[in-house]
DNA sequence: CGCGGGTTTGATGATGCTCAAGCCCGGTGG
DNA sequence: CCACCGGGCTTGAGCATCATCAAACCCGCG
């Protein structure tokens, strides 16, 4: 069983490699491991690059002006994340990212991802097509804090992803939907009752 | 002057291209121009490319389960716009993009990007990085909307994108917001009061 | 001059927050 | 084995933010 073997099969969703492409493309990848409550990413430095979860769950998070947490992405297996933000910008990161349990994940560098492109550049065409799915989802996301109430987002977040809630805690759920922790357990009282 | 002399210029950003790929470029872009109120994309059709604008102005919106319209993003020169969500998931936009102003804009088609990216593989790298520019800003538009209330949107609004006031109406900033044009009249009033 | 779209103002009400308290439950040390 | 934590979830009272609805106003334009 290979470890990368999954990573393989996320590339080929959209490109196509040559069996010599998917040995080299490993390489740029390296493996890391993470305890529960580990930083991947640490608020305050720079964002290194992307992580592809193996194993496990993490979720990204920033402090707003009082010191809040606000939980803005999960992630888990077969799911991309990083703070684009500090990427792109090459600013320091104002986003953490933590291991919810204990994590693998396989690890691009920013300089291993440009090695990466100048030697596969095919690899262009599936990063691009990754970001502009999150755009996608990103978008949807927006669209929902336009139109939708804590009610209708929660309902919409157990559609899209309710087998989150078993791994996540609830506060930090309230925190993704944009309301306290109290006002989803009201919510989620209400929900039930009127079953 | 050349109509595609900005539209080079900002591919030059991100990529060196050679005096014949600038020219090869160009042919898979059509101008394509707008009177106000006229739509670039229709709700309920297929989004069929990109626009980059070249003079004008449009705002993109979606309509609630009340048909409300919510406003979600505005273009200007120089800017990209589309409704990324039909084009990667190929179904019917949910968005429209209207033309606020008369609009001139350079259409890609999606079958043209696919020519496009084939004569010029250095092309996915520009619009990989463009589309994670897309992906931190719609990031930053996120969190946000998790951590500021109207007042600090608006203010932060009016920072960033205080250009456009002159350009779009209101109760499209209120609506892009995520308020209510009333409220975002008396937020102004607030703040023209205390200064 | 009147019309109509956009903005403002005000009264009332819903949505969601804050703060404080209590509860539930798994983990830890005596 | 039990007592006691402590983190997470719940409940409730009171409050801030923001929406709704209705009316008035403003002003460019036919």
């Amino acid at each position: 069983m290979d470890t990368y073997e999954t990573l393989i099969k996320t590339f080929e969703k959209y490109i196509v490699l040559t069996p010599e492409e998917k040995e080299l493309v490993k390489k740029f990848f390296i493996i890391r491991t993470f305890n529960k409550k580990d930083f991947l990413v640490n608020e305050g430095e720079l964002c290194e690059g992307t992580f592809y979860i193996l194993k496990g769950c993490v979720h990204s998070f920033f402090k707003g002006k009082h010191l809040e947490k606000h939980t803005t992405h999960f992630a888990i297996e077969d799911w991309w994340i990083t703070d684009m933000t500090s990427i792109i910008f090459q600013k320091l990161a104002l986003t953490s990212i933590q291991a919810l349990e204990p994590t693998t994940a396989l690890f691009l560098s920013i300089k291993q991802s440009e090695k990466m492109f100048e030697a596969i550049p095919k690899m262009e065409k599936f990063f691009r097509i990754l970001s502009q799915r999150n755009q996608a989802s990103f978008q949807q996301r927006i669209l929902h804090s336009l139109s939708m109430n804590a009610t209708e987002r929660y309902l919409n977040f157990r559609e899209k992803y309710g087998f989150l809630e078993s791994r996540v805690p609830q506060y930090m759920i309230a925190s993704f939907l944009g309301i306290t922790p109290e006002f989803l357990s009201i919510i989620r009282n209400k929900l039930s009752k009127q079953k």
